[in-house]
DNA sequence: TTTATTCATTGCAATATTACGATTAATAGT
DNA sequence: ACTATTAATCGTAATATTGCAATGAATAAA
């Protein structure tokens, strides 16, 4: 019914799905690649730089935030971005040990 | 619009996308972690293991299918399913590429 | 042929997501 | 105080997703 059964599942699955959800959309993508690119932190460049309205980019920003892929610092009337190295460490553990999963078995079918 | 404007993105930013979307669910991981841990292949039990209904289950190996994760065999009256390994492969190195991204950057705020 | 089993498909309801215009809040500069 | 700038929030429309009951298609077993 549009809602998903999180009950059922371990907390490692939820969470696993719960980061590959956040990267599941290519503006998000392109803002996470957009910060690293310019390695220090950004102002809200982004919505000159990635083609979408300004309450979409901030939307994005929001999700991004809440789940602590980024930082946002106030600078007057500007807002920097940038990432969240810690947290993007964690969340590359939690991935890579899922994706990593075929180093240890042998073939199927 | 609940659509998204891939248009405006690189072919590489909707393909993280896309890899990222269909992880993005916790039953589609439970899957493919199960898949993996019977190692060989393994026929429509996941609809016991996993605790929803078949039509559900049905849906997300579609979409598995659809992005060529797993593979399905018919074996009489059921279908066996499992990882395709070359394509599990790909996604593990666009990913793995996108994740990395850090590995090149200095910190910053 | 009939029956049982397994899975895909269809149709539907509930909810979520994406996107943007309009507005608001906050600060900076005059 | 007034204005400009920046970004968050609200409200809304369009579409997507999740989940399941009902049904259908295909094969196996009797």
């Amino acid at each position: 019914m549009g809602i998903t059964k999180t009950e059922i599942f371990t907390d490692k699955q939820n969470q696993i799905a719960q980061y590959a959800k956040v990267l599941g959309h290519p503006a998000r993508v392109a803002i996470l690649q957009y910060l690293y690119k310019l390695n220090a932190c950004v102002c809200g460049d982004l919505v000159d730089e990635i083609g979408l309205a300004q309450p979409t980019i901030s939307q994005h920003l929001k999700e991004l935030k809440h789940l602590g892929l980024i930082k946002g610092n106030v600078e007057g009337t500007s807002v920097c971005y940038c990432i969240d190295a810690d947290n993007w460490k964690k969340m590359k553990t939690v991935m890579s040990e899922f994706l990593d999963q075929d180093l240890n078995q042998k073939d199927c079918c």
